[in-house]
DNA sequence: TTGTAAGCGTTATCAT
DNA sequence: ATGATAACGCTTACAA
């Protein structure tokens, strides 16, 4: 109830209070050995009557530690954080911070001066690591933390420059998955909605389409690109109901594009699942939710951000880690 | 190319090489006034040359401030982050701010744990201030933040305690636009799915709806409350439809919930819009892709990510600054 | 086990 | 305008 800010006790009143030198305080603090019981008592006693919290600022000067770790989303669209998608990376990444005292400070790296500013960040050490979201091929992100030497690890992995550390989720397999089921359910004439094929998620999630198909004999009924969001996804499908009227089934690399298809099959009068069958990839809250329900693959994003994150500290704490391929699997609804 | 962290230049170094004290050095560092012309090139060239970036820590330990700011979201479900909204109020936020050079940090007080990390982040000073968003009645976190002092604005506003600053989006006149539509439509039995009533905006929309029917003559027709997600919207249309089987409309306080209604009333088998009018609020993705696409009161998101920040900012700066009421406004599309 | 003293890299004060 | 010098609050050799 008292508006002033009463100065905080710094260590050294700590340290007098109790009657011990700094130094001692600050073992107690750090909890190391080499300091008495007696002492210990008394220390703790006087940071608990003082209120005594250290500050983490001074702390990072003298240990070169920031305490904080960056989580940034490159992209040229600030809209991307919008996508339910890094949300659940987020709150992956969260749980698991929780349990150190590391902050996470968020970076959009989608302007040219947000790529700058996270430049800065690096640069200037602000961050003891960094973990890297949704990079395209050419991402100069990529470059700016190779060059900074911070520890970082990639959620998902880049196009190019097989980095040493990242956390993946099965997107060849996953799609395989979910075509098998398609070809399981009797459908031949099979199209895909795929992803940008610059990016590693787009290529791998049509290479498990090709897989799959191939492997029935088949041959992809047709193919057209998409950007992962729905607007793209209904122009896909529309461009592949007039090239290949008679396909009945769709393989969309997300469920954004799958909700824009079932959009145009319906305005289409194309009945779904009856035909033609859909699946879509990532399991968003918009595939319960869309009409009819969408058949999707499953993949585990929470777990992707706790994963890539515990890989940083992992890191940080200079242990060995190897790259991480996380499962997924098909869940099946209404629309195949 | 060279693994090695080369040790990064101190100001020492670039005033050495310019040939000037070090405090001439800093003040050319911040462009302070009192120092020459030819000293001022001297040192810019110094620092080019040596590629020097000043340390924040030692300029946050110096100056007193920690160049960052916190987003802190509550609420008891670390998913409460997957909800679009919050990737929206973050995107609005990063975009302000990349024109300051303070960070984001992000909190999810989320647990017990994730309310003492945020009460450590307020206590230890590891930011300069604080954006509150999505509290409840009782939450912990006003007080906490209110105890540490630290400036703070809250994005909604809560429910109790009228905070000093805040930024919130005209909930009952959305509300009450909402209702006004679907009264206009020659909708008479109106129910309402409403939001938690131990919240603001719960409580905002849902007086709107009561001030609307009520100025009609009319009453609503019944209510039932849902907790902002899918499910619980599914749920509340069940019972309503039960206890009135011949309600014509419903207002469902926000996106999900009216998706979820819109699901049950399908398998119900009533038709919308002819049987029964559905409007939401929010405008979130999830609206346009639902079927039939919704009808829903827009609120301006990414503004009041952008605002709430702005006004932080304001407060840091000592700058005297007023709450905030940012309009909605209803957007047209199938449900009603 | 204990304490002294030297950093950590800036900013800020105060003579000059 | 300029440059010592003292903060800022903590960690960490090193010595005792």
């Amino acid at each position: 109830m008292d508006g002033t800010a009463r100065r905080r006790p710094t260590l050294d009143e700590v340290a007098e209070r109790a009657g011990v030198s700094r130094s001692a305080a600050s073992r107690v603090l750090n909890n190391a050995p080499h300091v008495s019981r007696a002492k210990r008592d008394a220390v703790q006693r006087a940071i608990a009557e003082l209120g005594f919290v250290p500050n983490p600022t001074a702390r990072a000067l003298a240990t070169q530690q920031a305490g904080a770790v960056a989580l940034v989303v490159s992209g040229d669209d600030p809209m991307i954080f919008a996508d339910p998608f890094f949300g659940q990376v987020v709150a992956g990444a969260t749980t698991v911070l929780e349990e150190t005292d590391l902050h996470l400070v968020l970076c959009l790296a989608t302007s040219a001066r947000g790529q700058t500013r996270v430049q800065q960040l690096l640069r200037t050490r602000a961050v003891d690591g960094v973990v890297l979201m949704a990079l395209r091929g050419d991402d100069p992100m990529a470059r700016l933390v190779r060059e900074s030497g911070l520890p970082a690890v990639f959620g998902g992995r880049p196009l190019e420059g097989e980095p040493s550390w990242y956390v993946d989720v099965d997107n060849a397999g996953g799609a395989r998955a979910a075509t098998d089921h398609l070809l399981a359910l009797g459908r031949s004439r099979i199209v895909t909605i795929h992803g940008p094929l610059d990016t590693d998620v787009g290529r791998s999630r049509m290479r498990g389409f090709r897989e799959s198909v191939a492997l029935a004999g088949l041959t992809p009924y047709g193919a057209a690109a998409g950007d992962f969001n729905e607007r793209s996804g209904a122009a896909a499908m529309e461009a592949l109901l007039t090239r290949h009227p008679d396909l009945d089934a769709v393989f969309a690399a997300n469920d954004n594009m799958a909700a824009g298809a079932l959009r145009v099959l319906h305005r289409a009068g194309r009945s779904v699942p009856a035909d033609v069958a859909v699946v879509g990839f990532d399991d968003l809250p918009v595939a319960e939710v869309s009409h009819p329900s969408l058949t999707t693959v499953h993949q585990p994003i929470q777990a992707l951000g706790r994963e890539v994150t515990r890989m940083l500290l992992a890191l940080l704490a200079g242990e060995r880690v190897d790259p991480l391929i996380l499962p997924t699997r098909l869940i099946r609804r209404e629309s195949a």
